[in-house]
DNA sequence: ACACATGATGGCGGTAGAGA
DNA sequence: TCTCTACCGCCATCATGTGT
């Protein structure tokens, strides 16, 4: 079963093996061994007649083809995935699919956390993994490892297909005894004001 | 010590040929 | 035309070698 001489299961491995850059962690990701993974490089390096990864000290640097092959192959699995669920109608009373979502502590309190009792009902069999999201976020929606991130529209991926959930208003708190809390506050003296803030990930300088 | 490559070996599936 | 069987190739694992 080959598509003008290459086998399609090594356009996976070639994908994984081009995110990866290391044959033994793409072959632990593919549940394969590394023998077999490297024996997948070598039969892409014999069809491509190129390196594709280059062993530079302890690491595999990709080639400029291989590079080129990147985005390609990122878009045939994209391709992919999109092929093979327009083969299954999804029902929800039956299915029995993990989904991986991105989101934060707050959109698990006040939207997921309710929800999953509803879910119960309609969805006995359907899985929920829930990652805390971070810079890398917009890459793991990318390679399929989450299936969908609920976030504020600023850092939603602008590649990806999104949809307006709720909206909602900002509450200032503040002590009674600051003067500030006794009259209106317009946008121009909230900024004016001091705040205590939540930063959350690695980069909480201001 | 770690990561990748290679040789030996075995299982699985495809192909070709023989027979009903 | 269909089924069975022998053979072959591919790809996996295991064991081991090689390079950094």
């Amino acid at each position: 079963m080959r598509f003008k001489g290459l086998d399609l299961n090594l356009i996976i491995a070639l994908d994984v093996l081009l995110e990866e850059r290391s044959v033994s962690a793409a072959a632990a990701r593919m549940n394969l061994t590394q023998p077999a993974l490297s024996a997948a490089l070598s039969r892409l390096r014999r069809y491509f007649d190129d390196d594709l990864l280059l062993a530079v000290g302890r690491r595999m640097i990709p080639t400029p083809l291989a590079e080129e092959l990147r985005p390609l192959t990122k878009q045939l699995m994209r391709d992919a995935a999109a092929f093979i669920n327009m083969s299954s109608n999804f029902d929800p009373a039956t299915s029995k699919r993990r989904f991986a979502i991105g989101t934060s502590d707050y959109i698990l309190t006040v939207l997921i956390a309710p929800m999953l009792a509803h879910l119960e009902d309609i969805a006995p069999g359907v899985q929920l993994d829930v990652f805390p999201t971070g810079p890398e976020i917009h890459e793991r929606l990318d390679r399929g490892d989450i299936d969908l991130v609920i976030g504020p529209e600023p850092f939603l991926a602008p590649s990806a297909p999104s949809e307006l959930l709720f909206e909602e208003q900002h509450v200032v708190i503040g002590w009674d005894g600051n003067p500030a809390m006794h009259q209106p506050i317009d946008i121009d003296r909230f900024f004016e004001l001091g705040h205590v803030a939540v930063r959350i990930g690695m980069e909480r300088e201001l």
